[in-house]
DNA sequence: ATATATTCGGATAAATTTGTCCGAATTAAA
DNA sequence: TTTAATTCGGACAAATTTATCCGAATATAT
């Protein structure tokens, strides 16, 4: 539930990134995919959206591959990768699907949603990658399988 | 996010059946879908799989339709519509598709989303039908658009 | 009995998401 | 300057979800 396929694989292929960039590593798309279990001819699509977002570097060539700079680590927040990838509805739009649903004309789920909604909000806003990525590092969290 | 079109109308076609039921008057597939702005015969499936989990009761012919009885009403919670049409995995599995996510091998998003799964689980299993229809009776929730 | 209104069930089609393939562009190293 | 390793970009294919169509079964009323 939650995240598309797509997204799933742009998070965790964001955190590999992000885990080799610590030590000033590029990685390529080989490894990537292979690291996190993913097939790479999609995982490539899901790269360059994050690479044109601005949210992971890119590099052609050998020695080439996928980075971040420790910077943009502290400041990325899952909530903006989910936003590369979802767009911006993820964050918007009824639970039920109605197009006119508000505080004014709320389905019948709309408070408990809010809620729920919000603080999956907050939570994606207050997750940055070097935090993430520390959290593999040091063998507290996984990425595979 | 979260619920797929089929849940989506699901619910809505359950609240709709319900609001009816509590006047004791069965309702269409025509009207249903009319009312609750759904394709037809899309919602016919849906309807059919949630008739088939004994979430909703139907007959057949001219006067039939769908209908609920109000104790089934009151003792169904939307974690079971959901469950009927979403399955099991709904209420399952890694935010990031990991397979061998766990508390002994967790996944950089688990301790996060397992609040937040956990709290939305909660509020559909707490959530019942009839509560849900006398909202829309009482024109305090709207189901439509 | 017959006609009619309904749900049921299977087949199929359209749309979206997921996934693959391959050649072009780029860059570094030999 | 050639070769090799990489990302990039477009076209395509497969799988899944969403949606439609139509005839069969069923039940009601005339």
């Amino acid at each position: 539930m939650i995240f598309s396929k797509a997204c799933e694989y742009g998070i965790r292929a964001t955190m590999y990134v992000s885990l080799h960039s610590l030590e000033n590593k590029r990685v390529s798309l080989k490894d990537i995919s292979r690291e996190i279990d993913s097939p790479e001819a999609f995982t490539a699509k899901v790269l360059q959206q994050l690479s044109r977002s601005g949210i992971i570097n890119s590099l052609k060539g050998p020695t080439g591959g996928f980075f971040i700079d420790k910077p943009t680590m502290q400041k990325t927040n899952l909530s903006h990768v989910v936003y590369a990838i979802e767009g911006a509805s993820f964050f918007k739009g009824c639970g039920l699907g109605l197009k006119e649903c508000s505080e004014k004309r709320p389905c019948p789920l709309h408070s408990r949603f809010k809620i729920i909604r919000e603080e999956l909000r907050v939570s994606l806003e207050n997750t940055n990658l070097y935090d993430l990525s520390l959290g593999v590092k040091d063998g507290l969290t996984f990425l595979k399988k």
